[in-house]
DNA sequence: ATCTGCTAGATTGTCAGACAATCCTTCGTT
DNA sequence: AACGAAGGATTGTCTGACAATCTAGCAGAT
């Protein structure tokens, strides 16, 4: 056995222009407001127009770039109300997931490592969406999971968009992080939704007062 | 102004063969568990091959086929822990709409006219989903849209899997529908919740009930 | 006789090139 | 100065071809 488990969900060569794009996308370097026709990105990577557009789709789906018919994508310059809806659906999915983990009592795996890296990382931003990422994954429903990733994406953009300011500790997020753990290993539900709710709420007017204060000044 | 309205969200010819295809699939004329290879897509419609594989991937997002790498997409068999996983997660998303509806005491007008067809129509199925399309349509969440989008492809096939089977008559679920309705306009989130929750789940025990009794017989 | 390994057919994965439809901008006209 | 038309640019769409992968059937060895 040569080739080791990931059976090629990214094809090679759309795949890895997306990769390259998101990555691209999401350390700003292609930044908010501006445009990616498909010409261009067909012509930097070297590849034939409908090649790349396959990429920029797959990126659209995610919510990573925004296009309207017969426009060029755009990176997504996401707003106040986009923000406050964006947490308001991630803190009701991932509420559901916790509450589910909780009815078990069963903490996954992978989510203790990922706050295990919130702590000793340097950026801690990737590992924070890891753990949350674990939390839904861990519960059963796949379709729960589904849903929070047509959420993740943007999330991530958000993220990335103020990562250079920091706005907490690794180790206050570690902390919370602890706390909900703690709360789904104990099976109550109540604890866990409670701090978890508080923990997103928090993410979320951190990030807006970040916005109002980058608008303002 | 010729054009009117619509502007093409689906593409033109991609766009035909989704939704000959789609209509196919959920009018049982492609069973459940049969393959739909490209090629025979292709074949079917006398399209290039790429052509038709846009139009399969499109209803493999839909969740109205499946399909691993290498393989040929089939039409899904939905299982009881599919029902029981769907029915769960729409619950979940909709309860959240006529919370967010009963908020504001606003009722969507497409939501009574769907539900004025489920009376009239003959084939009450497609205006039930209507219906509930309409209820979260009508809630300010976009990404909660989406997310229920997610979700209706399935329900659609479930329900076009036992629709010739009438498990419930169009008065009581128009009756069910304008409870909730009721409920949403005098500002009764409570009520409404309740309500609906009900709705779902009775669709649900009745679609599990007919599953069991098919596979027994 | 059964199991293993290999070969062939079929199917999906991927890519480039070309033409049509649409939008935006700019220039010319009134 | 405002309106309208032409041209450039961009997206939308489709086809044909080649590469990678999987499944099934066959041959040979044990």
């Amino acid at each position: 056995m040569v080739h080791e488990a990931i059976p090629v969900l990214t094809p090679v060569l759309p795949g890895a222009i997306y990769d390259q794009l998101r990555a691209s996308i999401l350390s700003q370097q292609d930044a908010p407001g501006s445009a990616l026709t498909e010409s261009a990105v067909a012509l930097r990577f070297g590849v034939a127009r409908p090649t790349a557009r396959l990429a920029i789709e797959r990126l659209v789906a995610d919510g990573l770039l925004r296009r309207e018919p017969h426009h060029a994508a755009q990176v997504p310059v996401l707003s106040r109300d986009d923000i406050i809806d964006l947490f308001y659906n991630r803190a009701l999915i991932e509420i559901e997931a916790v509450t589910a983990l909780a009815g078990g009592g069963t903490v996954p795996p992978s989510a203790v490592r990922a706050n295990r890296n919130v702590c000793t990382a340097a950026d801690f931003a990737p590992h924070d969406i890891d753990f949350h990422r674990a939390l839904v994954a861990g519960q059963p429903s796949p379709r729960l999971s589904r849903m929070h990733e047509l959420l993740m994406g943007e999330i991530e953009l958000c993220i990335g968009q103020v990562q250079s300011a920091h706005l907490i500790s690794a180790a206050q997020v570690a902390a919370q992080h602890q706390g909900i753990l703690d709360a789904i290993a104990a099976s109550d539900a109540i604890r866990a939704s409670t701090l978890l709710r508080e923990h997103i709420l928090g993410a979320r007017d951190r990030l807006l007062a970040h916005v109002d204060r980058t608008i303002d000044g």
